[in-house]
DNA sequence: CGTTTACGTAGACTG
DNA sequence: TACGTAAACG
């Protein structure tokens, strides 16, 4: 192991080596073996990368010998067309993702694992409407149960299960424990599961991996094959790759070991989806004779924002020792701002990005980041309202819409005719259709035929004769069955027929109209059908807006920065329950991920950074509650983070970290911690204590712990 | 009988 | 919110 390399003696005037600090230049220019690059944040990972794939084709490999894997289609596309600039063949080279990578192997060679060729590949809304009618036809459930899990939560344990690799009863008890008592059903519903895309021939994304490693691993002319083909693999963001991944490197890259991965522990950010830290720590074991390159200096923040960001992830419990450092002096000290309330924080980021663009600064240099999806409504609303115009990346998925999902079934079972679940859909939208009927049309044309005669048998049923809509349809699914037909032309056909029915399901149909008339445009891009489908459903494609990015801000997931970098950057809700997210609070391990998640949200800054978090929040639920800071940012030291007065912050709040049970409060508590009381709806309960002034901490025997404001809970002392 | 509609309540994220 | 359940409707 090489903790500093030496200068590189590569081949002077050759461009892919120039260009780069020490480090970089080392990792590009090995020959061959394994190398494990460990590259903090900003220190040039990406451009290590690219410069790796030019260098391979400058030693004078084809392209098509090169592996590129990377966490979306987009990153392995834009290292690609960089790469270009150094050597023409770069474009050339295959990239992708895991997922994509499987998906095509299975394409080709799935017949092994009696996988048809034209398979469906589904998402994960897809699982749950399978789920859910696992659930109803292994009739599990008794009537009335509420407390049995939601077809959300059973996919999400199973898919959790297979990407930990731990039995479904061990993870129903570590993850989901108040499913406890409904192991059994669990295990039964997961049996089905299986089942039911096996006679459908679907395939989930966990399927795609763990049938990707079968075909590698049971069938040693394919591995051969491949090592044969690839002769190098590059993996990007391998601290986010999970146990079957990492299973997958080893056996595409067994034979020959000309693997190099890149990657950051302290960027770990997929743990909640089987992603392992372990991998990068246990790389050098799997690949004896690693070479290991740890990138320290970075390039991207000015030094007041490295300093932050070194100090709040120099808290984490386990890491690679690194310590960036950076050349950039100067620049502003990150700033932390409480305003009063959502509403306040939203004028706080406003104001801002209002006085960055008036000094000059491009609204596509600046970005806004939050935990989840939704944390970023109320700023929406003040941003459309002022005129300033931004993109949204991350949350809800364009073709996880239900009329995206609509349309796109009437292609899936013509691209498979065994997708039950797809025709189960396009039945139900016609009037008069609810799921019996629709199970008995269906059951009636497995009856009549093999799959590929469904729709002549449809055409021929008997109860066409009494809905003609169900007519229509089988001349709409006979017209795109055509195999000489584009799937542009059948996308056509199908939004043709769909959008009177859209106009009468939806009552905003006018935004969902406009949204439709982008799939075809998606369609021109593909051969067939299958492929159309399966690539979409891969790689969500972005929507026409985030594709628009140019002279907008942009508001993003957390998540959905990872890798990307602004000159200025604000993060908001900056507060323990939103980030850390509030069913993380209570989990060790998951808090730890959520430190990382700041640390990745403030590394993406360049020049300035502000934090916000305000001090107080209005909920339906819970009405009026005080917001504690993010606790990763508590205890720093002062010096790291500028903390402008904000109106009568201080006068009134107390302390952030002063604990609730601490202090001299003399505010009214009413009720005995540990007495008995009872509630209008939540009946009887034990006061297990109260939270700052106004809010009080009760155990409800059936509802678990509540958080209720005093001033309005109405409870009775027992 | 199955579909539609109205209502109340649990649960909320990240890809 | 959105889902599941219960009652009304065709």
């Amino acid at each position: 192991m090489t903790p500093d390399p030496p200068p590189t003696s590569g081949s002077p005037g050759s461009p892919a080596l120039s260009g780069l600090n020490e480090g970089q230049a080392f990792a590009v220019g090995l020959l061959g073996g394994p190398i494990l690059v460990i590259a903090g944040a900003g220190t040039g990972k990406t451009r290590t990368l690219v410069h790796r794939v030019a260098f391979l084709l400058e030693q004078g490999l084809a392209p098509s010998q090169i592996l590129l894997l990377t966490f979306t289609r987009k990153a392995a596309a834009e290292m690609l067309s960089r790469a270009r600039q150094m050597h023409a063949n770069a474009a050339a080279v295959e990239g992708g993702t895991f997922h994509s990578l499987c998906h095509r192997l299975l394409r080709q060679m799935g017949r092994r694992l009696d996988l048809p060729p034209n398979f469906t590949v589904i998402d994960r809304a897809d699982s749950e409407h399978i789920i859910k009618a696992v659930v109803e036809e292994l009739k599990l459930k008794d009537k009335g149960d509420k407390q049995f899990p939601k077809p959300r939560a059973l996919a999400d344990i199973i898919s959790r299960s297979r990407n930990l690799e731990l039995g479904l009863p061990e993870t129903v008890e570590a993850l989901a424990p108040q499913y406890e008592d409904y192991i059994p059903q669990v295990m039964g519903i997961a049996k089905g599961f299986v089942a039911a895309k096996r006679r459908q021939a679907l395939v989930d994304y966990d399927d795609l991996l763990f049938m990707g490693e079968e075909l590698l691993r049971d069938h040693p002319e394919v591995r051969r094959e491949l090592a044969r083909r690839w002769r190098h693999l590059l993996v990007d963001e391998y601290q986010d790759t999970n146990a079957v991944q990492a299973r997958l490197v080893m056996l595409l890259a067994g034979e020959h070991k000309n693997v190099m991965v890149v990657g950051d522990d302290a960027q770990s950010i997929y743990a909640f989806r089987g992603a392992r830290l372990q991998n990068i720590l246990e790389f050098p074991h799997k690949f004896p004779g690693t070479r290991l390159v740890k990138l320290e200096r970075n390039y991207r923040s000015c030094q007041p924002i490295l300093d932050l960001t070194n100090a709040i992830i120099a808290q984490a419990r386990e890491r690679y020792d690194k310590h960036l450092y950076t050349e950039q002096g100067g620049g502003p000290l990150p700033r932390l701002l409480r305003p009063r309330d959502e509403r306040g924080q939203s004028r706080e980021v406003l104001k801002g990005v209002q006085d960055l663009l008036a000094a000059g600064v491009a609204p596509e240099r600046v970005a806004v980041l939050f935990r989840a999806g939704n944390d970023s409504s109320d700023l929406e609303v003040e941003l459309t309202a002022e005129g300033l115009a931004h993109v949204k990346v991350g949350g809800l998925r364009f073709l996880e819409a239900s009329h995206i999902k609509d349309a796109l079934s009437h292609l899936r079972v013509v691209a498979n005719p065994q997708d039950y679940m797809s025709w189960q859909r396009i039945l139900m939208l016609l009037p008069g259709l609810g799921p019996k009927k629709a199970q008995q049309i269906i059951a009636a044309m497995v009856r009549a035929t093999a799959p590929p005669g469904y729709v002549v048998a449809l055409k021929n049923l008997p109860l066409v004769a009494q809905v003609p809509e169900l007519g229509e349809l089988a001349l709409l699914l006979e017209a795109i069955s055509d195999p000489t037909l584009s799937p542009l032309s059948a996308t056509e056909a199908v939004l043709e027929y769909y959008e009177p029915l859209c106009r009468a399901l939806y009552e905003d149909h006018p935004r969902r109209l406009r949204e439709l008339e982008e799939l075809p445009s998606l369609a021109r891009n593909y051969d067939s059908l299958a492929e159309f489908m399966a690539e979409v459903v891969l790689e969500p494609p972005a929507s026409r807006a985030e594709e628009q990015g140019a002279g907008r801000l942009t508001l993003s997931t957390i998540h959905s920065a990872k890798g990307l970098e602004w000159d200025h950057v604000f993060v908001i809700w900056a507060a323990e329950g939103r980030l850390p997210a509030g069913p993380t609070l209570h989990d060790p391990t998951a808090l730890e991920e959520e430190r990382r998640l700041l640390y990745v949200a403030c590394t993406r800054a360049r020049q300035s950074l502000t934090l916000l978090a305000p001090r107080e929040h209005y909920s339906r639920g819970q009405g009026l509650t005080q917001v504690r800071l993010c606790r990763f940012l508590e205890d720093l030291d002062p010096g790291l983070l500028e903390v402008p007065r904000m109106g009568p912050v201080f006068d009134v709040a107390p302390p952030a970290q002063a604990p609730a049970s601490r202090g001299s409060q003399r505010q009214e508590r009413p009720y005995a911690v540990g007495g008995q009381v009872r509630h209008a709806t939540f009946g009887l309960g034990k006061v297990m204590g109260y939270k700052g002034d106004s809010k009080i901490l009760v155990h409800f025997g059936r509802f678990g712990l509540k958080v209720l404001l005093l001033e309005f809970a109405k409870l009775e002392a027992l």
